[in-house]
DNA sequence: ATGTATACAATTGCATACAATATAAGGCTG
DNA sequence: CAGCCTTATATTGTATGCAATTGTATACAT
């Protein structure tokens, strides 16, 4: 039942620095150990034992709560206790519609408005990630190649509300747990996906990226249905 | 100097009764003083001194202002010290650009998934809508009506994280001073928009519901650059 | 045996006190 | 007189302690 916060403590450290206020260390530990798995969603989080555990006292640790509560990721339950969100199943649909539309934005604000070095970096990190497909390398791997390919794309939109409201969506998405990367019938199919978004870009057709965007996202959501499905469990717990 | 909390504190308890947590009731007090102008982007704000004001210790003060951090209406300057946050000229673009793609999509999701209920009570905004503006009715009565109508259309889309992120986007915007309804040549305009918005949602037309949104949005931008343009000073202060 | 009331434990919310750090002023030295 | 170092003050960051509310268990009555 005990957490290995330590590994999470200093994954961030060692991403961050080890200058990070408690606040920031605590909010960075927390989404690492949600993001791991390590907190399902549903779980009921205690703030003295929370402190003890992270070697913190309530007060940044209530701080650091509070703004992952504005962010959606730890909600209130009955009676004012604290818990992972849980999301309810039509929260999946739309989460991926509204990642669909901005995602579609982002890819056609970097078609169009991209400088050329930029265009280069995306492209780059795609050739990684065709390299790392073919030495069938880890899902966590895979998932974190993923993650700099997009976020590449957001930073191209050149908006920084967009690239923070889609930040935020992909801290919200790790409530829905594993990625799509656990599905080996789904590497080859993202790899082509990315390939039509890349090429768009890179050719600086807007339409057509924010098409490939909105078709990579449409094929994720079915990717993710089919992982859930897998997890059904009888809900008699 | 001193700025009326009073007021502010009992709109919020008006508005959203007195059993609010401190945290809470500290943190719409905050938005609401921000919305009205009393504190302005880039002023400094220091806890002691606001929680002295507002009659609250620095604790629930401290989690309101993370709260609101994580939303991006106050940042950390220099040393950490705490201002409300300015926005930068491009920001401005970037954040219409953001809310087109947004309103678009929720005014297409009103049009082809709204009930018939919330169809119905969309049109009765407008309707409402349209007799404030012809008696006259104040800038503040006019902007807080035009709320309505788009946070309907946001309700209407049936999709909590688009709505969410409307509603965030509307609260930084607050950031960029008076609203277009201190235009009086504007407020016709408006009223023809929303027009059109409301017309194709209550027909079904997704697609021209998503167009009519963003060109009301584009107007609004180009409005609010008349704006920004009237306020011009020369910056020697 | 079940439903309810009451007492107790646990947890959150808030306030105060302390520590660390940044800012500003003033004096000292070159 | 200018520049820098020292020191004092102000402000943020963190810890602890108390109050109030909620959850839970036990005992009693029906």
């Amino acid at each position: 039942m005990s957490i290995d916060w330590a590994k999470h403590s200093r994954a961030v450290n060692q991403r961050y620095g080890d200058s990070l206020s408690a606040t920031r260390h605590i909010r960075h530990v927390l989404l690492a150990a949600i993001t791991a798995g390590d907190i399902m969603p549903g779980t009921r989080l205690t703030e003295t034992e929370l402190g003890k555990q992270l070697g913190f006292s309530r007060t940044p640790l209530r701080e650091a709560i509070a703004a992952l509560k504005a962010e959606g990721i730890i909600e209130t339950g009955e009676g004012g206790s604290l818990q992972v969100r849980v999301l309810a199943y039509q929260d999946i649909h739309a989460l991926y519609e509204m990642r669909a539309t901005l995602e579609g934005m982002a890819a056609r604000l970097a078609a169009t408005g991209a400088s050329p070095a930029e265009k280069l970096f995306i492209n780059e990190i795609r050739i990684n990630e065709t390299q790392l497909i073919n030495s069938q390398a880890s899902a966590a791997a895979l998932a974190q190649i993923n993650s700099k390919f997009h976020h590449g794309i957001y930073l191209a939109s050149h908006n920084g509300f967009l690239t923070e409201a889609l930040d935020r969506l992909s801290r919200t998405m790790v409530l829905l747990g594993p990625t799509a990367y656990s599905l080996p019938a789904r590497i080859q199919e993202i790899a082509l996906e990315h390939d039509s978004i890349n090429e768009a870009i890179q050719a600086g057709h807007g339409d057509d990226a924010e098409a490939a965007a909105k078709r990579h996202l449409r094929n994720a959501v079915k990717a993710r249905l089919q992982i859930i499905a897998g997890q059904q469990r009888d809900s008699l717990d």
